[in-house]
DNA sequence: TCCTCATAGTCAAGAAAGTGACTAGTCAGT
DNA sequence: ACTGACTAGTCACTTTCTTGACTATGAGGA
């Protein structure tokens, strides 16, 4: 159940609307948790029901209206309670590794088909994580900022990202390097 | 519905029994998926039941009959279909991350508890991926066994393994400097 | 003018994954 | 004699995640 704690930790510095919920947890730009806007708008609904955000009614013009939630006292009780229990750790668990498990037994080609769009994603996502990190930093240095920027915790959860998408990317180049040398070796004989 | 194809790759190279099949699923040597005992006999039945695995019953005196499974020609039609469709990037789904995203608003001290465990973690993994890849690699050297050895898509995927908890573990070291030395910095202010 | 994109959501259904409990025999140690 | 660990599985249930479709309005471009 860390969805909802994901949604409690993202409205924690601003107040947001369940339709920018669902931006920060959306396929591109998800720095530290996933998912899908009918997820987020239950779990909103399930939090405030519980009286763990509150939300409130924004007309606007020109466009729809919308609701803004906050974290309420209890809510942020929820978040100190979830971080005060062991997290369980996460498995890497990704289609290309079972792909890649099997390469023995797969079509090289295909394989380095399957690890060049990932290499490609990897690198855009990382360098859309960058991006987010220089506009959090500012003008000042990362040093800097790490000691005393104002809410370093998404930063630190976003340098993660970042970091994650890099090794992804540099173990797509490595495996396809090895695919390729074994390709040739196996051609030569 | 990858857990199905990450049985069948498991299978590929020798044949195994529900229950070895689940301890290559578990926790602390889950190489490249993570899956419960419960979960992957489902999934065999299943794939037992669709053509794509062959089981026969071995008789064991002083402990209980097995099962052994290998893959069926259907079996490795199917994951070659499966290789040939894109794969579906994975996201970063940690409960820490969670926790650490909302650093700013929480006691640094417990945030700090769940980055030793976890940092802890990390490293045991790290360690045993590692003692994996040594005794796939016998006798050769990396450079060779990648080169010339049987079965390399075992030893990337546990590479992936490896360095996934090595940058975990750096990360926790990393995060855990910078809140010290915010802390550190608040009190002398 | 039509088409698409962005805002701001909602509903229903299904697949996948996780939890807890339970059977049953063997072996090693206290 | 009892306890706990290992082998080898099974059943039932719940939660979580994903897929797909659908409602509105407004702005900008071809």
């Amino acid at each position: 159940m860390a969805l909802r704690h994901a949604v409690l930790a993202a409205l924690l510095d601003e107040e947001l609307s369940g339709y920018q919920v669902t931006k920060a947890f959306a396929a591109g730009v998800a720095n530290f948790w996933h998912a899908l806007p009918q997820q987020v708008y239950a779990e909103l609904a399930r939090l405030e029901k519980e009286g763990l955000v509150a939300g409130r009614e924004v007309v606007q013009e020109g466009r729809p209206n919308k609701r803004l939630f906050r974290v309420t006292r209890e809510g942020l009780a929820e978040l100190e309670d979830f971080a005060s229990a062991a997290a369980k750790p996460a498995f890497l668990r990704e289609d290309l590794l079972v792909q890649v498990q099997a390469a023995d037994h797969l079509d090289t080609d295909v394989l380095i088909e399957r690890l060049t769009e990932r290499y490609a994603f990897a690198e855009a996502k990382a360098a859309l994580f960058e991006e987010l990190l220089r506009r959090m930093r500012g003008s000042l240095d990362e040093a800097e900022f790490l000691l005393r920027g104002a809410r370093v915790g998404p930063y630190l959860t976003c340098r993660r990202g970042r970091d994650f998408e890099r090794a992804n990317r540099d173990w797509c180049r490595d495996v396809m390097e090895v695919l390729r040398a074994r390709q040739a070796a196996g051609e030569e004989a």
